[in-house]
DNA sequence: GGTGATATTATTATTGAGTCTCAATTGAGT
DNA sequence: ACTCAATTGAGACTCAATAATAATATCACC
């Protein structure tokens, strides 16, 4: 689909104004980076993405990954997402949507998102009482795909 | 108050029930770490418990520290506390209170946890539209305290 | 009380995600 | 093309947590 191609090119020329406009330079491995993180479909990790950066640019290092990310994150053009695991996922934001709850199967470890607007409500409220400024909130919920496995709708993931 | 020190014997008879019908020994290390996290007021992290727990007995060792926490938690007699460090907060179960929400200030790490049975039901529902059944689930807020710090309320805590 | 099988332990080494250091490289303005 | 500060990759490092191992304690039985 031509629009999608488009829109990607869109989304990395703001990638690269936003590089600028901090004083940064325009890299090719911060647009590797950039490539890999917003061509994905699915929840990575940091070391998916360096993984995958690097079928596009194997000079991309470790450390420039988790020094990207921060930038990523910052321009909104991914978010992180903790779901308790000792190591945080990414995904694109390819629209304006926000989730404030996350579903994760503790199985394969697929991550469903959620928009919540009331959990935000109730969280702000909870965390007002105590006099307390909400920073970031979400309702994270670790659940079992048995019903999904059954009907063979589980994409259950290589091990790690 | 001599009721409290009746009901921490109640429980650490009820610990060593358990250890013994796990048949699981009665150890030193085991009391120690036991009477260590049951009588933190606080949450407290593996590290800290380590700390303490030597207090009583210098020959705890990190690994019982970290092979005995499963023990308590399974046991209900602590909890565990996620709110999204790289480390876990663990709390005692003196009552019978379940909590579905964390609260925490960023600045001076100490935790707020809210009975939130509205919490419970709405996650329930979102994963089961997924068809997924819940494991486990909580709100997760951060927070900051600036006013309870304007107000001297603020128990800053030593920097880790 | 002694003996042996078995738990349990402390010590040490290792893992794994993420961070830091620093010499070498590179992009962008001139 | 030149310059120089920003950026890089490689690898050492941190820190929480886990695994491996060899020493120690406990229990059942005598």
């Amino acid at each position: 689909m031509k629009i999608e191609i488009q829109d990607k090119e869109q989304y990395i020329e703001n990638f690269k104004e936003l590089l600028t406009q901090k004083g940064l330079r325009v890299t090719n491995q911060r647009i590797a980076i950039f490539n890999t993180a917003f061509g994905c479909d699915d929840h990575f990790t940091a070391e998916d993405l360096l993984d995958r950066a690097r079928q596009l640019d194997d000079s991309v290092s470790r450390a420039t990954v988790y020094r990207t990310l921060p930038l990523l994150i910052e321009s909104n053009l991914i978010r992180e997402v903790d779901v308790g695991k000792d190591y945080k996922y990414y995904a694109a934001n390819r629209d304006a949507k926000t989730f404030q709850a996350q579903v994760i199967c503790m199985d394969c470890e697929k991550i469903f998102e959620i928009d919540a607007p009331f959990m935000e409500w109730y969280g702000k409220t909870v965390a007002e009482k105590l006099l307390l400024s909400v920073e970031d909130q979400r309702l994270q919920v670790s659940a079992r795909c048995d019903q999904l496995k059954s009907k063979g709708k589980c994409n259950k993931v290589t091990s790690k």
